[in-house]
RNA sequence: GGUUCGGUAGCUCAGUUGGAUUAGAGCAGCAGCCUUCUAAGCUGCGGGUCAAGGGUUCGAGCCCCUUCCGAAUCACCA
């Protein structure tokens, strides 16, 4: 990473004022930021903050630092103005030259090394349930989960992606029951359906007799709470959840079974994301680890059990409510549980940090989480994040899996690359020499661009809106545009390498205003990935990416690369279409987005 | 009702630790630009009381207070 030019800049003003006007001039004092478009310079230092110094007007100011900069650092500021409180610099080329050169030589320009020593970061995300199929919501949480883990690596830290499978419950007893009911022994392979879609069909084939049951129930005069207890489908249910719990063999082998159809399901949805672990963690194997934990601070006094044998956690000191941990049946809860996973964990791994990409209907539960696990002694338990997204939402209201309401992920992942393959095929101007294979492949690279980018550019907190009408868009800020951009770069390059004119190292010439431009910008993913690492935002690197190569698309129409004939000006602009398309495709690879040669 | 998070163009969204008389993109609409490195591109036009009001200061979409609107949550579901 070099900021060297700025810092210059910012230390020659700090002591240029300090002599100027006397007292003590703070880093953070001295800001420098772009000049405007509509000013001349590339660099603008704002004097606001030394007016109480200088007891001077802002313009008067502004000339005398101006003047003092001049003198300190002549090979960097070869001019300057002044507009009201604003010292516009002018800096000299050779820096924008010898910056890009830096930026063009360091495959991993913007990227803190990751050593033996740094901090490790454990991010869980997906954490899906065995009874039905990923859809739009799941596929949110997965890229921003995948996002955040490569932002927090290019950050300098230890990564260990786990995923939490809430493989046991009442739901896949749902999802089992009907099955044996009314599935005849059908399988992925009998019936040609994915795992998770099958194990899905069931689910909601359980749901609706189950409401059939309730509804006869109520027309016979049962209200309506008691028959939701009462039907017989959920009594049966729940006795296999208890069969289960005893470790019934029969209900084990089917719900092994099952859950590996589902499992199969998921990888292949996974690998279609692009997404993967490095531990997964099952329910089913951590849900009985937090009720030893509980009794720990049951016995610490921490929590306090009630007269029918329930454990409780009093938090009203912390401003919240008094929170269940064990039913009085000494059977844990979902909290109980996610005790048991931290436990697990930490003795997995020496875990710095915790990041959970979860919902934010969850919020509640992880300011609870994080109070329990700092009182039980996790050190990281206080500073738990949790990385809390928005949800998705369709344009008629929520998705509903009840009211089939849902954007199923595989469905969406097939649209969206049978209409980038469309969209190419529409094309003016087509690919020439492409094989079948090539054509499907980029067709899977832009389609799954299209709809990452469309997914990470919002911001993650917000709940997003998707409309299933208006197909994802491929034109303007939109992930097929940053890659249609690489491709056009990627194919100058190799005209160039063809030519025998690749650049190794970079001499004076004079630049343009679009050029210097571009050369800030390429410095600056250096800040935008430390931003997102700071806000854990993947959307900085996102939009970071549109801004740069709109403006690299400008300069690609104004100003000729290959026809260029001085041979200065050439080389500076391979190097820096080089360096976009480098930063590019590191900036789009912290999205998890691939970016393609040709398109 | 309590807590948390949102409210920026017709629609979807940006807006870095407060900075420049004119708050930006994209989509949708209209008008231009391909014998020239890939037109999935570029250029222009129209479109806004940054929810409302007050405050802090050289300066507020951003910070503070109040109000309005929306979402989530406050379960012996996960």
């Amino acid at each position: 990473m070099n900021f060297a030019l700025e810092k210059r800049i910012s230390e020659a003003a700090r002591t240029a004022i300090e002599e100027l006007y006397g007292g003590e001039v703070k880093a953070e004092m001295v800001q420098l930021q772009e000049t405007r478009a509509e000013f001349e310079g590339q660099l603008t230092l704002v004097v606001f903050p030394f007016l109480k110094m200088s007891r001077k007007r802002p313009e008067d100011t502004a000339q005398e630092i101006g003047e003092r900069l001049l003198e300190k650092i002549p090979d960097v500021v070869s001019r300057f103005n002044v507009i009201k409180g604003f010292l516009n610099l002018s800096i000299n080329p050779q820096q924008w030259i010898g910056l890009l050169e830096q930026i063009w030589q360091d495959p991993t320009f913007g990227f803190v090394p990751v050593t033996e020593t740094s901090p490790l970061v454990m991010i869980e995300y997906s954490s899906p349930n065995t009874n039905k199929p990923l859809h739009l919501g799941h596929v949110r949480n997965n890229l921003l989960g995948w996002a955040l883990a490569q932002v927090m690596q290019a950050n300098g830290n230890r990564v260990v992606k786990t995923n939490i499978v809430n493989d046991r419950g009442i739901h896949i007893c749902k999802s089992m029951l009907a099955w044996l009911k009314w599935g005849q022994g059908e399988t992925p392979e009998t019936s040609g359906k994915k795992g998770d879609h099958l194990i899905g069909d069931y689910y909601v084939a359980f749901d609706k007799h189950y409401r059939e049951e309730v509804k006869n129930l109520v027309e016979q005069g049962m209200d309506e709470e008691t028959a939701k207890q009462e039907a017989p489908l959920i009594k049966e249910a729940h006795e296999m959840l208890v069969k289960w719990e005893k470790n019934d063999p029969e209900v084990r082998a089917l719900w092994r079974k099952m859950n590996e159809w589902v499992y199969a399901g998921f990888d292949e949805t996974y690998k279609a994301l692009g997404v993967s672990f490095d531990k997964i963690y099952y329910e089913s194997e951590t849900y009985l680890e937090g009720k030893e934990k509980v009794e720990e601070g049951l016995q610490k006094g921490l929590f306090y059990r009630r007269e029918d044998g329930s454990v409780w956690a009093d938090l009203r000191p912390e401003g919240l409510d008094e929170k269940l941990l064990l039913r009085a049946d000494g059977t844990s809860v979902y909290m109980t549980q996610d005790i048991g996973t931290a436990k697990l964990r930490f003795q997995d791994y020496p875990i710095d940090k915790m990041i959970y990409v979860v919902g934010n209907e969850q919020n509640y539960h992880f300011q609870v989480l994080s109070i329990l696990l700092d009182k039980l002694g996790f050190k990281w338990g206080k500073d738990l994040v949790h990385f809390s997204y928005g949800m998705v939402e369709l344009p008629n209201g929520k998705m509903k899996s009840r009211e089939g309401t849902v954007v199923d992920a595989d469905d969406l992942i097939a649209t969206m690359v049978a209409d980038a393959r469309q969209m190419s095929a529409d094309k003016v101007n087509k690919l020439e020499n492409i094989t079948e294979n090539e054509a499907q492949e980029i067709a899977r690279v832009v389609g799954m661009g299209a709809l990452k980018y469309f997914i990470l550019k919002v911001d993650a907190r917000k709940n997003m809106l998707f409309n299933p009408e208006e197909s994802i868009d491929f034109n303007g800020n939109t992930g097929p545009f940053i890659q249609y951009t690489y491709a056009r770069i990627r194919s100058i390059l190799r005209k160039a390498d063809e030519q025998g004119i690749v650049p190794q190292k970079l001499t004076t010439c004079e630049l343009s205003d679009k050029e210097i431009s571009l050369v800030q910008h390429l410095q600056g993913f250096a800040a935008a990935v430390r931003q997102a690492g700071q806000d854990y935002n993947p959307s900085c690197i996102a939009n970071y990416c549109y801004e740069l190569v709109k403006e690299y698309n400008q300069f690609y129409h104004d100003f000729s690369v290959l026809r260029e004939e001085d041979e200065a000006k050439r080389a500076f602009r391979l190097a820096l279409s080089a360096a976009v398309s480098q930063v590019v495709r590191n900036g789009m690879g912290l999205l998890g987005i691939e970016v393609p040669e040709r398109m």
